[in-house]
DNA sequence: ACCAATTTGTCCGTATGTATG
DNA sequence: TCATACATACGGACAAATTGG
């Protein structure tokens, strides 16, 4: 039961088993651990590579086949100038991530729009008694930025992403906000198609974005749940109208142009 | 509107910009792309690194360093022989890198919960459509070992967090069984501690998860979402009877052996 | 704004253990 | 069994970029 982190046994003899992993996995964990544990907090250098060629004796080479391990699960950072800093996993990369992984798993747009229907209408109802005014602010400015957007799909389908994205902003919520992020991201094509083939669909969503937000902003966590659920639900109308079959896979076509680049400099 | 992968707006002149961005992000992104074109198939071999050193036109320790970032993102995986080969980022992996992000930002159990709450009465109503009699084998089968785990705690826990993760599995749905998974992980030290300390948690709990089962079992939707809503209550009921703060971030403690071991090869 | 030291990105050559045929 | 191919790891080198005076 008490297996060892490479899957193995431990043994009972005098001995401890030998770690032969190679050395550049063992550098990343060495640091990744010293990151977990909190004993390097985010934001704190890492040191050159030079550093750490000392300090764990082994080759330049293997130190940075280590780091960049590190640098992929996001565990590291480079600042403008290039030197590490521990750093927080930024939740955009780690949602382009999952919406990556959803892609190629072929996933359908069943599976996405059921997740939705259950992520979604929680994310409003929680906005109701946590979103802080900034976020309000923020919602507002887009829901103006709508209006002005009625005869341009492409921004009407980033605006729209935006929207929800910031209703799970204002939920207080960073798991929801995290869930909710790659099913933004590949739905946005979906609503970029329909805001262009379904005449009423601008008026609909901005129609219902509107009451979610009002229904916020007035803390009314019933209005604000059931007015989601209907956005929710006339999506997938206007999907079906549009004769597409909610058991395709999401395209992987669209996610050329989602290569997220690595933000500026973290902490400090 | 129109930014390049890098962040920077093309140019308008005769040229395109040239691309500054070190050779071995360059390698990794020219393999990602051909895998998400879907040009390179999961399972597919990569060929070896001198391959690539000749395909690519740079040095071996440069292909290596691609091969790092590619591995750690889970688009590429060595066979037992060490062979590279183009694979499916496996859903485990993910969730744990997921899990670890969010105990880095110290979310806190209140939002872990309500997540749970929008999720896991979904995924247990959807299971009633949707789920295959070999899941539904397996739930029994967990359900049988629950009933004789009652006095170990550590073990509840464990078949607590599997009954959990195979209604996702049953749910037939992919993204909200990836949604959810992180959930599990974290709540289990929970979960185990309620077991120690809550005499009546033990019972409770199997038998909120027969109700469950027997409601998916006999298709019942609205009855699988209300015992798994109340499954789901009763939880947190414990979580406070025990004297906790919903408030308090989820501790980076229990994470240490949670470091996920690459699993045996992909596909084929 | 210039200079010297540091650091990263990249390359080359080589040795060693292991897996395949 | 043996030869070959391959991944891991090491040492050393140099140019370009960055830092810190």
């Amino acid at each position: 039961m008490a297996a060892l982190s490479d899957g193995t046994e431990p043994a009972d003899g005098l001995f401890g088993r030998i770690d032969h992993r190679p050395a550049y996995q063992r550098v990343a964990e060495a640091i990744e651990r010293e990151i977990m544990s909190g004993r390097l907090a985010p934001g704190a250098p890492i040191g050159t590579e030079a550093d750490l060629v000392r300090q764990f004796g082994v080759n330049r080479s293997t130190v940075r086949e280590g780091i960049r391990m590190l640098e992929q699960s996001g565990l590291i950072q480079r600042d403008g100038s290039r030197r590490l800093f521990a750093s927080l996993p930024r939740y955009t990369k780690l949602a382009s991530r999952i919406s990556r992984a959803l892609v190629l798993h072929q996933v359908t747009f069943r599976e996405l729009w059921e997740a939705t229907m259950a992520i979604e209408p929680m994310s409003a109802e929680l906005a109701c008694t946590h979103a802080r005014p900034e976020v309000l602010d923020a919602i507002a400015g887009n829901l103006e930025r709508s209006r002005r957007a009625v005869g341009d799909p492409a921004l009407l389908a980033e605006l729209d992403t935006e929207f929800h994205a910031l209703i799970g902003r204002a939920s207080g919520n960073r798991v929801i906000e995290l869930s909710r992020e790659p099913l933004g991201l590949l739905f946005q094509p979906t609503s970029h198609m329909l805001a262009e083939e379904v005449p009423v669909a601008p008026a609909r969503m901005i129609e219902a974005h509107t009451r979610v937000f009002e229904a916020i902003r007035a803390g009314d966590v019933a209005e604000a749940g059931a007015w989601m659920r209907r956005h929710v639900h006339d999506f997938r109308r206007g999907f079906e109208r549009l004769g597409k079959d909610l058991e395709q896979p999401v395209e992987r076509l669209f996610h050329d142009h989602v290569s997220a680049r690595t933000p500026p400099p973290a902490g400090r």
